[in-house]
DNA sequence: TCCATTTCTTGTCATTTGGCAAGCGCCGGC
DNA sequence: GCCGGCGCTTGCCAAATGACAAGAAATGGA
């Protein structure tokens, strides 16, 4: 497996230098996850970090009544993790589990806290990764009050198309926060259009 | 104004030696937020990352009919920005609007940043004022996508009922997620128990 | 104080969504 | 090949919420 998308993607987040970004990503160990296989499982705490080479994933927690809620679909070329559980070194409420077999590099905590206090950049780099989470979370926020489900599920449709290939409906309208009985209803409208 | 409010505050997200949370703390400029005056305005980029020692200040943001929705409310002993506008030095699409007289202490992005750079601990206090306000709006997230408008009213009057003395009922509402209409006929339920 | 505006409530009705159950089709294990 | 479970759809009805409009109450400015 070629590290040159994890050095890209180190790149763009803002490392600099050629050499850093390809020393830093030197740290990173392969990782495999089987499909179906838990990447993280509610009660552990999440120590990978990881970059997503191939492959697809999917976060959920479960509400009171012990529903599975999908909380959000990763995909190849994004970062993997739990962010409060990773950083506060807390137990996770989430599960991530793979929903194709999946390919990437993993770093821990420990590591990526070593390289974060020692360069600079590579701060940076892990800020922007922290904020472009934030920002799209808020952004969907927005979108769960001010959007229709039919709209939603529209842009989801637009956005990441990869998801509906991999992922059941039920995971996705529950991402959606309907139930899958209107998702599929949904779905009719939309295809008789 | 006695700067203690903003010495726990840093000290509390991680700040380990008392010598050097006074020692930022001193670099925070005063500033003082009139009622109904905007600390941040959508257009603007956000350059002041507010310690709030007291008042209270909602954010806002425009769907695309042009309506408001309320997207936070902040209080006494949080911290005010916008996220992705302040560390990308983007065009904020939100506003933050005080909702009473407020007064606080605020640092420019460069002073901050040139702290993170300097001070191993700063960065973890930043860091974890990332990561609390990102899991904060996973919470909320999951409330919005399992339960009831009810239950997030009874949820948000239970746990900031500071919020109802200051804010309109339709601020309230779009925060959470429905109309002004529907929130009044919720709370007449409410009350009747 | 008075007026204009905003806030909040309420009524009516339409729409969206959910809960529940049944049925179909597909796939994997035996 | 058969069976069982899962995923998806659909029908029926109830509940939640929205849209719109009217009116009462509170607020703020001149």
């Amino acid at each position: 497996m070629n590290r040159e998308s994890l050095i890209r993607f180190l790149q763009q987040g803002g490392l600099p230098m050629q050499g850093v970004a390809e020393e830093i990503a030197g740290q990173f160990a392969e990782k495999e996850i089987p499909k179906h296989t838990f990447f993280l499982q509610a009660g552990q705490i999440s120590d990978e970090y990881l970059f997503l080479h191939e492959g697809c994933l999917r976060a959920f927690a479960h509400d009171t009544e012990g529903n599975e809620v999908t909380t959000h679909f990763y995909q190849a070329g994004q970062v993997v993790f739990e962010v409060h559980s990773f950083f506060h070194r807390t137990r996770s409420r989430e599960n991530i589990q793979a929903l194709t077999d999946c390919r990437g590099w993993v770093i821990s905590f420990e590591q990526l806290n070593g390289f974060f206090h020692a360069i600079p950049a590579f701060r940076e780099f892990g800020r922007s990764v922290l904020v472009k989470g934030f920002s799209g979370l808020k952004d969907r926020m927005l979108g769960m009050i001010t959007e229709t489900a039919e709209e939603r599920y529209k842009k989801l449709l637009g956005q990441n198309p990869q998801i509906f290939q991999h992922a059941p409906l039920k995971h996705i309208a529950s991402y959606l926060g309907i139930t899958d009985s209107s998702l599929s209803r949904i779905r009719k409208e939309f295809s008789q259009k």
